[in-house]
This record gives C-alpha cells, sequence and structure tokens, in this order.
DNA sequence: TGTACATCAGTGAACGCGCGTTCACTGATGTAC
DNA sequence: TGTACATCAGTGAACGCGCGTTCACTGATGTAC
C-alpha cells in the first residue's frame, strides 16, 4: 500500500474526486465517511488524516464539484463537433448526455434546492459559480443586457434540474428541446 | 388528549403538514420521525398508528408539499393587488416573500434537484406538478407555443431556487427582478 | 339515563443499526550516520 | 552503499449517538344493554 508521502497526497486527491461526484450523484448528505473510504480501498479509519471533519470535507467537495462541473461543460462546450460559442454551451449543456450523467456534470444544477437551504459559506462558495456562469452567458450573448445572461442562466440550470425529475423520458427530452431552442434564438446569431 | 376517533384523522392532518413545511424547509431527508411528532406535541410511537413507515410518510407528505405550494402560488397570484393573470403570477412567484418562506412556498423549486435523484414514483408525483404549471402558463401566455411556457417555468423554477443560494441580499434581489421583467416581457399583454 | 365493557389512539421503554469519530497499533518510507 | 532508527500513512476495534421501528401498556372514547 501506498505508505509514501507521495501517496497520501494522491489518496487524499481520490478521496475528493469521490466525494465530490458522489455529492453530484445523491446530494451534501448521501456523502458516508465509511462508504466513500471503501470507494477509493482505504479503511475508514485513515479518513482524518485527510480531513478534520465529515463536513470539512463537504465544503471542499463542494467547491470541487463545482469547479469540475464547470470545467466539464466549458470542455463540452469547446470540444463539440457542433458550432461553438454561446449556441454550442446551450447544446451541450441542455444536452441528454449532460443530464444522465449528474454524477460528472454541472455542480449547480444538481445541486441548487440542496445548497439553497446549506450555511451561509457553502451558499456563497455556489453563488461565486452562478456569477461565473452569469458573466460566461453574457459574453456569448454579445452586446444583450445582464437580465437576458441571468433569464438563460436560471432557465438552463431549471430545465436541466426538471429534466431529472421527469420520469417519462420523451417528455424529459421535449423540456430540454424546447428551452434550447428558445435559448439558441436569444443568441446574436440565432 | 385526543383519543377519539375525529381527532386521530386531525392529528394525522397535523403531522402530514408539518412534514409537508419541513420537507420545503430542509429537504426530504431532514424529516425524523421522533422530531416530527414532537413538533405536533405527541409521541414518536404515536406515528406507527398513522403512517407505515417513514417512506411511506415522505411520499404522502411530498405530494401534500406540491399541493399546498400550488394551492399558494394560485392565491397569491389572485388576491394580490397587482395585476392578474400571467404578469401576476410571476410577479407573486419571483417576489422576495416567497424567496424567503419556502416551507410556504412551491415545492419545486424548493426540492428540484432532492427529487432529481428520488426513486420514480417521487419523479412521478413532481412531473405531474411540473406538468399542471406548465399548463397553466401555457393559458396564461394566450396563444404563445408550449416552448415559451415551459421556458418561463424552467426560468421561475431555476430563479427562485438560485435566489435561494446567493447569499447576498441585494444581489439575489436582483436576479428575481431580472427573470421577472425577461418573462413579464413575453406575456401578450407586457 | 346509567353502568360495564370493548376498542383503539397515544405512550414510552427497548431494540438493532449505521453513522462520525477516536485511538492504540503496524509496517513501509525515508533519513542520519 | 548499508544499517539503525524515527516518522507517519493507513488499519481496524471500539465509542457514543440518533435514528426508525416494535411492543406491552394505559386510559379515554364510544357502544351495548
Amino acid at each position: 500500500m501506498g505508505h509514501s508521502q507521495a501517496g497520501k497526497a494522491e489518496n487524499r486527491e481520490r478521496i475528493l474526486k469521490a466525494a465530490a461526484a458522489q455529492i453530484r450523484a445523491g446530494g451534501l448528505e448521501s456523502v458516508s465517511v465509511g462508504k466513500l473510504m471503501q470507494a477509493v480501498n482505504l479503511t475508514h479509519g485513515g479518513f482524518y488524516g485527510h480531513f478534520a471533519s465529515r463536513s470539512d470535507l463537504l465544503a471542499q467537495a463542494l467547491e470541487r464539484a463545482l469547479v469540475d462541473g464547470e470545467g466539464g461543460a466549458r470542455a463540452a462546450a469547446a470540444s463539440s463537433s457542433r458550432a461553438r460559442g454561446f449556441a454550442g454551451f446551450v447544446r451541450s449543456y441542455l444536452s441528454r448526455a449532460h443530464r444522465d450523467a449528474p454524477e460528472r456534470g454541472c455542480a449547480i444544477a444538481a445541486l441548487v434546492s440542496d445548497v439553497g437551504r446549506a450555511d451561509r459559506p457553502s451558499r456563497a462558495v455556489m453563488a461565486g459559480h452562478i456569477e461565473d456562469y452569469i458573466a460566461a452567458t453574457a459574453r456569448g450573448l454579445q452586446g444583450a443586457d445582464e437580465a437576458g445572461a441571468i433569464l438563460a442562466v436560471c432557465a438552463m440550470v431549471g430545465a436541466l434540474a426538471i429534466s431529472r425529475v421527469v420520469p417519462e423520458n420523451g417528455r424529459s427530452d421535449a423540456i430540454l428541446k424546447a428551452v434550447k431552442d428558445k435559448l439558441i434564438a436569444l443568441a446574436p446569431d440565432g
């Protein structure tokens, strides 16, 4: 087993990554120290060599989930074979692939209502990332007022979260498509 | 103490009502049988005379929370001194009062991301209420296509949920206002 | 109307369980000489 | 380069705690006569 110092940093990273995924898949409360450590092939006792407490981990994992999700969205928009820019971003954000893989997707949509009732620091962390999305969207909608960017972000987050609630696949797809089409029509080149 | 049969139905009602409020305030997982019974001045043992299990209660309380929230929104829109119809509904839905009282407000916005990872029956229950909102909104936007109604619902749910995340009050207000203005501009008489 | 009895809503002690956390220990790592 | 030792990442038993659930019990309700 890795008892080296380099190994420790690596294990910490694996724990954090697993927690960030678990949080998006099952919510903040779904993270259990025992199961998490088992998932990365360690025993529960070692956890406290990496984090002060479960809630310390949760704070860091939330931040990580938000960063990972943003990176994923950016990468999807950039590397996609579809158009780049605002329309490309909307298309990948509101795709079935994104809906069906919350553990790798946007943490805002995966956790909005949870974090809405979390403590102030957690809300501030997510709020920072929401502002990033709004700013990026405003840049995508060149020249549009900020209100347009806010509407777009709220609609995207709402649509993705709602699409995960609707159990009938066809209807869930239709909701994504409706919002996708309406938002792309807002774009300067739409 | 109420040991009568009428009293039983009344107590069941109080438990369900308290659970529906608790769910919206703290999420599905925040409901504890002991605390809930304490909140209605009963002891935990009596709970199982009313519900088969905690998860049985949760299912019924989710439905109740959704119905209560809808009623509240409808009442707010109708009795408000502001304009009725679509614009009135949007204004009350995206009000600070609604944001600050999740336990009495729309259960969709309070629980989207939670229910997005719940079991299929729970998702179906919420999905039914989402369809009601879409249908009501489509009626409000007389003649507009369904896609417009879907966009409006996603934006309202997203905006309300996001406004609860943002810790800075002024910014949270601004987000509500931006989406409010943009949506009202969509209305036939906007 | 009054008494005796059955029903059953609510009580509270007790249960098993999973959880977060602690801690004495182990043994690989890496350093001092 | 090789040996002796200190460090410290990870182990796993043990802890207290709160939880959902069960159950023998109590006493008010409501019915039969």
